[in-house]
DNA sequence: AACCAGACCGACCCGTTGGTCGGTTAAAGG
DNA sequence: CCTTTAACCGACCAACGGGTCGGTCTGGTT
């Protein structure tokens, strides 16, 4: 069942600049012409390797969108130490742009989330999938945050969660044009307020 | 340069209806003759009276929208009381679908603006527009909650109300299905208690 | 050399949709 | 009545975009 070499590399190829193109201009406003001129493939090369535009889609999302949202949202949290700076961290990060590229890959969730929804319910909870392994882990770095004494204990670990999500999500659509440095401050400077609020009454010695 | 009673009257019913279709499935998703076809009226009918869709959308946001998100997010925010229960109280009525409708006005900015971003930058700025009055008199009013010692001297208006705004947002990207009540209070409660961090030390009598 | 399979080409198909246009209806004014 | 004009009709157009399909090219196998 392996696939050739050659196949695996445009197919590849393919979802790299899907990704790209979807990112930038959005699903339903790309046409596949779009991104096959800018790889020199035709119409022809794309349906041999997809079964259609949501097929591809859908396999951008497996490959590409899942894996990064893993490593710049997930994976930053299985640490032991005191969580809220760590999601504050992790947060920070994922609102940069990429290094060596220029998407920002945390804003990409809300972007297509909210293209999907009413639109293409299959992608759409795909999406939402994403958004609750990350919110799922979110609340269990909380709670294990409350055990260690670093998060006070009527602390509502979903409703933080949901919360960080939700304010998370909604600077994308204020930083609609380039990111925004001074957008990004203020968050940052908002959710650590925010995150004071959560930390036990200090105890005098 | 009055207009017909008559032309007035088939306007406005086509702004009302293409808001309530728009808002449902999404302006790109949603055809000329979905709208029509509803209301009886032809496309000749349609041309009669607007120049083109985005023209007609343009009207929808300058008639409808914007005096809704002002009477639900602006006029609320005149009082003189402590403007933090105020800000909630409006916030979560903003969140509720309306009484006799079904829309959730609250969230058709953040609908809309996902949708024209990147794809129509004139509607994106009229949008925006309407995000920016909203943000003014947030941060208006949050300045003389300071003046009026119901919020520490040390807080940065300015990144309050962007972290309002955002989070606000961003709830509609997680309440895609039907407005979702657990989601809602988990929201309103997260709010609170940052608001709570917002406030001055107690100075003990 | 003959053959085959898989990668790829690009002309074509067809439904959708924004927009046009010549015509009809009906109410108002003379 | 007759004329004018605004409101409205609906057939039609053209562009676009997803998807199809017969065919070509190439590298490997025998």
């Amino acid at each position: 069942m392996e696939m050739s070499l050659k196949r695996r590399e445009t197919m590849h190829r393919l979802c790299g600049k899907g990704l790209e193109i979807f990112n930038e201009k959005g699903y339903y406003n790309t046409s596949l012409d779009d991104i096959l001129t800018e790889l020199d493939l035709s119409k022809g090369a794309f349906y041999h390797h997809f079964k259609s535009k949501e097929d591809y889609f859908i396999s951008i999302v497996q490959n590409l969108i899942v894996q990064k949202v893993y490593a710049l949202l997930v994976e930053p949290l299985n640490t032991f130490e005191n969580p809220l700076p760590i999601i504050v961290e992790s947060l920070e990060n994922a609102l940069e742009p990429g290094k060596r590229n220029e998407m920002a890959y945390g804003f990409m969730l809300n972007d297509f989330l909210t293209e999907f929804n009413k639109r293409n319910e299959e992608i759409s909870n795909y999406l939402k999938d994403i958004i609750n392994v990350w919110e799922v882990n979110l609340v269990s770095v909380l709670k294990r945050g409350k055990v260690d004494g670093h998060i006070a204990r009527h602390v509502d670990c979903e409703g933080v969660a949901t919360y960080i999500i939700a304010s998370f999500m909604g600077m994308r659509t204020l930083m609609i044009d380039n990111s925004n440095r001074q957008l990004k401050y203020q968050y940052i400077q908002q959710l650590k307020q925010y995150f004071k609020s959560l930390e036990p009454e200090r105890v005098l010695a």
